[in-house]
DNA sequence: CCCAAGACCTGGCGGC
DNA sequence: TGCCGCCAGGTCTTGG
């Protein structure tokens, strides 16, 4: 599912269910295994913990607990839900279980769902966080201007082979940016994503750039994107589909200039574009 | 070190 | 109906 801006879109729903910064109480989890292996030992560590917020870094949704930050990654059909009071145990696909205490006393909780179960869970040191194998790698925020600048990715597409669509779903040159995004962003920009970044000019550097930035503002805006799975945490389906100018398009108009869109692959997945519009 | 392919999973769809 | 191959918002691991 989910790319920066259905990440997004969880982070700030979660965090308005969970503003009072309730205690965590218990877990409920199934014996399936995720991506990697669950945490241990976590409702032990996390006992009456209170949830200060939960934080987005890159696709990871941060549950920020003071000395322990949980980090959670979505995976591809990853999925939140709130649950009033807990009368049932975990549904097929649902894995983990959040149990949390309202400074009112009262219940709340939050369930994982994810049938792929490419997703996981780990529970890190606050402090140790960035250093840590998911984050010490990652490159700027895309929506941070003052790292990712169009001279910052300029000067990175200097020393790349890489196709620009693979060069810009790298989460070590800037974060978020993943299938969907990647090929409207660069439709946006007007540039052929199986050019050499090597290739690119100054002003189309600061094109891409600019394009990554709209492109997801305008996802986060319509609270995401659904292919087939992703739902947010009010169980309704991404809004901003309609609006994808090219993603799943093949063979339809090109929305500015009306040829037919066309889809190769690239690494393995599906890119789409208008080759009368990207140069 | 870099890049593409493989692996990890389930479910839905089209084709035969 | 039923089975088979293919496809899907990611990314860590492996092999060349």
């Amino acid at each position: 599912m989910p790319e920066l801006p259905e990440v997004e879109s969880v982070r700030r729903a979660l965090n308005k269910i969970l503003s009072s910064e309730p205690k965590f109480v218990s877990l409920d989890r199934s014996t399936l295994k995720l991506r990697f292996r669950f945490p241990a030992k976590l409702a032990e560590k996390l006992r009456g913990q209170r949830l200060t917020t939960v934080e987005r870094r890159a696709k990871y949704l941060l549950f920020r607990f003071g000395e322990f930050t949980l980090i959670n990654h979505l995976g591809m059909t990853g999925s939140w839900r709130p649950e009033e009071p807990v009368t049932r145990g975990l549904q097929l696909h649902e894995h983990v279980r959040l149990v949390f205490e309202s400074t009112q006393g009262r219940s709340l909780s939050i369930v994982y769902h994810d049938p792929r179960r490419f997703g996981y869970f780990d529970l890190i040191e606050t402090d140790r966080v960035q250093a840590s194998r998911w984050f010490h790698h990652l490159g700027p925020e895309p929506l941070d201007l003052k790292t990712f600048t169009s001279e910052y990715f300029y000067e990175l597409s200097r020393r790349s082979a890489a196709p620009l669509k693979t060069f810009l779903m790298n989460q070590a040159v800037v974060v978020g940016v993943g299938n969907i995004y990647a090929s409207e962003a660069l439709f946006i920009a007007g540039v052929d994503p199986r050019r050499k970044p090597k290739s690119l000019t100054n002003t189309e550097s600061e094109k891409i750039v600019e394009a990554v930035r709209e492109v997801l503002r305008a996802a986060i805006q319509g609270g995401g994107t659904t292919i087939r799975d992703f739902v947010g945490v009010d169980g309704k389906q991404g809004g901003y589909g309609q609006a994808l100018r090219v993603y799943g398009r093949a063979g339809e108009k090109c929305p500015r200039c009306g040829s037919p869109l066309m889809q190769f692959k690239q690494a393995g997945r599906s890119t789409y574009i208008c080759a009368d519009c990207q140069k």
